[in-house]
DNA sequence: TTAACTACACCGTCTGGACGGTATAGTTAT
DNA sequence: ATAACTATACCGTCCAGACGGTGTAGTTAA
């Protein structure tokens, strides 16, 4: 009578868990099913069973980041702070799960991959209208631009992050330079 | 005696524009040596005739990219419209030597090409300090960070680019929020 | 209430193909 | 005569994916 229900499938989370670390580290070309198998600590026959192939791997990883983003974007249309200054703050790399999630699938995008391609479009056309509202229509993309180039350049600057004094330094400035275009 | 001069190598040049163009279109995993060499109508052996191994096909390429570069920071340099302004411009992706270049050795670093990385590093800075001397030190992370952004979208726009008009459009908006940051 | 059965959640091995690279013998342009 | 190729065959490795299992939690029927 009671709860009839199916094991819970724990391997399936390690395994996405898995990719999205391997494709920030080590590129897409790295991320292979072998290697994301003994990351998650799972067999590859088990990874198999979840996502039949590699594509539906991916497709899993940018329904994530669509879920992710859709709650980042509530965020900042609520944040008191307004929309633009949010942005600038969340584009330095945090380490949250929407941060992962974002960077693993610039890594999908960089290789051409069509799909992961559109729904970076799609964010970001969210993005900017949010900051549209916050800071004016004619300032917007300069803000969202800067955003996307500090995200880009922390990017590169891989592992554990560099000097965190520095970064913060930094996302001052922009938000001084925020306030100026401000009007 | 005389005229007794080998061949030119004009298959060497070709390879490079072809690993080129497939790194922006396809990424790095797509451009195989095998690709490379049909890309470039050149058969496999005459790819390896100059190139001996991959590495040495993406070392050229860094090195064409240093190239282009210094060539381009000392135009930034004496731009009569200012360092910002040509740096804003110039972030928009016109299929010149040096965007291609750019977006090339992008690949690259994406798939966490350490030496690529590095050459980035290096010109990013070049560039802070050229745009720093302009607009103020102050502001010169955002408005690199704005031509990084746009660059960074760009790239995304795969192939013939979408509508020049609207490209310029928001290049002109960008100029205007750099005029506002100056000082 | 327990043996038989089912469905799910995995594991480990194998194969076919692609890719980087080697090798070699011949061809073209200067 | 020699550099600059073409053409083709081949090797070792790696990878995606297929496949045939195994263990176990829940279900059913006597």
């Amino acid at each position: 009578m009671m709860g009839s229900m199916p094991r819970k499938p724990v391997a399936r989370d390690a395994v996405l868990d898995a990719f999205e670390e391997l494709l920030i580290d080590v590129g897409e070309r790295a991320a292979t099913l072998d290697a994301v198998a003994k990351r998650a600590g799972v067999s590859k026959g088990g990874l198999l069973y979840h996502f039949p192939n590699k594509e539906a791997l991916i497709t899993a990883t940018l329904e994530r980041l669509d879920r992710l983003a859709g709650e980042d974007l509530a965020a900042m249309a609520a944040a008191p702070e307004g929309a633009a200054a949010y942005f600038i703050r969340s584009s330095l790399w945090s380490d949250t799960p929407m941060d992962r999630s974002f960077v693993a699938v610039t890594r999908l995008a960089e290789v051409a991959h069509e799909d992961a391609r559109r729904r970076f479009a799609v964010i970001q056309q969210q993005w900017l209208d949010l900051i549209g509202k916050d800071v004016g229509a004619a300032m917007a993309k300069a803000v969202l631009y800067m955003g996307d180039g500090l995200y880009f350049n922390a990017m590169w600057e891989s592992g554990p992050s560099g000097n965190a004094g520095d970064r913060q330094a930094e996302v001052d400035e922009l938000l001084a330079a925020v306030e100026r275009l401000r009007g």
